[in-house]
DNA sequence: GCGCTTTACGCTGCGCGTAAGTATC
DNA sequence: GATACTTACGCGCAGCGTAAAGCGC
């Protein structure tokens, strides 16, 4: 036999009769006309090969064959009303997981508030950040820890093959001093003044590094500490020992009162924030619903 | 919603898919045309509202909905395919039990040759022996414990209105005694010319006893023992102890240099071997076979 | 332009409901 | 004769295949 056809209104219609034991309550329970549910019975009865139920016009029960079948039956219906309410579930967010991989900035700043409204909205679902400089986030992306990613442009990988990119938003540098600074109070701020003064420097790898020697150079600044975390450069800046000049995305480490930050108007002086996925495979709804309401917090109509 | 349709089709269609992973060979598959095919799947889709398949013309691939569906959809299948093939098993006697309660007599007697060859027709299938009394071949009958009982009449139960019996065989009285005993060679054997000589009686729960009672009453046997097994009639009258008359059935027992067995063509005085099930209820089909061929073996055709 | 999926469309037949038939109590 | 399953029958629509049309490379 090539394939034995078998349907769940079949197993319905069985397991309706077995119960009822009457086949005119059972094709009411089914939304059927009688003899409509006799031939489905009958149907069934041919396909397996094998007589289920045993019917004198005064009684109708399971043949020893019926008995046989009815926990299969009843099973294989629980099973697949399970595999499609589950599906159903993730369809309709009720269940779900997503993985976010977002630049420490976006992660501690923007970031939260967005999530919580997500996690909010839908409470069944997981959500997973991962903070992570961008080259990590796209690794993360690459190995399917991450559905998608928040990272800069300074990644190059926006434009590999395997990666969709699109942009989220710019991110305009600032410079960050004490009040007592003589830049705090400079009318005009060009790259050519910040040049002299004792430098904090973010590490090599991270994007806000990136994005400011790509935009500077070949200007060299007077780096006097390169380090890894934004919270860091604060300490240092605030400790009256350098500037810096970092994202806007980045300005709420820096919000005190013994500091000024100060927007540099310089032309290419700008990240780019993305928002990165998998060129091949689609997100899933619960990471494609994130993804969206991100895009609508964050995304510059521009 | 009220109940989502799923369909066995429905469900080889979407693994074909996900392992092909492009519509014209998965169609082919499934002997369906493309367009069919597509269509199939698309109605799965929807049932389930859910997106499975990603398709750009270039390729077909699982949505992570899909991702998670497919072991979903892999064991409904596969718990399908092993319930039918279980059914099947039983429809073509691959496999199954039966279970028979029989009489001793006939346990030890002409059952066992039906057995074997019923065990080497059908191998699959286990078979269940109960040798038992009349009565308890019925009550274990009524429990369930036996498909259905080869028994006496004597038992009162062929008439019961839960019980159907039918005839099987009549089973002839016969005269037991040793070969040096008066009654050995007599001409002709009347009841009247056994009733002097000592008497060895089976206990009166025996169908043997009972038929005998019932044929001879009101004549009063000369009883010198009262035991339960043929076995110990053979062991008592082959010492002389006594005589007694046995079923045609229970001859093999006195088949003996020392013994001499005679018909006893006295009208009445035959027990009849009843197959007997349960009125409600049919049989398995292992049951109903091992039933007709009992019935084929040892019915007689009158 | 080629390969693959989707849409269009006519057709067959499955499966439905209504109504008549049959069997059992 | 009442009840309940089966058979008969006409009909609509789901689902098929063929053919034509999008759509990415």
């Amino acid at each position: 036999m090539p394939a034995p056809e078998l349907s769940s209104r079949q197993l319905r219609a069985f397991t309706a009769l077995a119960e009822q034991r009457n086949f005119t309550r059972a094709a009411q329970t089914c939304h059927l006309s009688q003899p409509a549910f006799s031939a489905l019975i009958r149907t069934l009865e041919e396909t397996l090969g094998a007589r289920l139920f045993d019917r004198d016009t005064r009684s109708v029960q399971l043949t020893p064959e019926g008995r046989l079948f009815e926990p299969s039956a009843r099973r294989l219906l629980d099973d697949m009303q399970g595999a499609i309410g589950d599906l159903a579930d993730h369809a309709q967010r009720r269940k779900g997981r997503v993985s976010v991989a977002a630049l420490p900035s976006l992660a501690a700043g923007r970031l939260p508030a967005i999530l919580a409204e997500f996690m909010q909205a839908w409470p069944g679902i997981t959500v997973e950040l991962h903070d992570a400089l961008s080259d990590a986030c796209i690794a993360q992306l690459r190995s399917h820890q991450a559905d998608f990613a928040l990272a800069a442009t300074g990644a190059g990988a926006a434009a590999a093959s395997d990666l969709r990119g699109r942009k989220l938003c710019g991110d305009r540098f600032h410079l960050v001093c004490r009040k007592d600074h003589p830049l705090a109070g400079a009318a005009r701020l060009t790259a050519r003044q910040l040049a002299p003064w004792p430098f904090i420097q973010m590490a090599r790898n991270s994007s806000v590094r990136q994005s400011l020697d790509a935009a500077l150079h070949p200007l060299r600044l007077n780096a006097v500490f390169e380090v890894e975390h934004l919270a860091t450069v604060m300490g240092l800046v605030e400790a009256g020992i350098g500037i810096s000049v970092v994202p806007e995305l980045t300005l709420f480490h820096f919000q005190r009162e013994t500091l000024v930050t100060r927007p540099l108007p310089l032309p290419g002086l700008t990240r780019t924030i993305y928002l990165v996925q998998r060129r091949e495979g689609s997100l899933s709804v619960a990471a494609q619903t994130l993804h969206d309401l991100i895009l609508e917090r964050l995304g510059a109509p521009a």
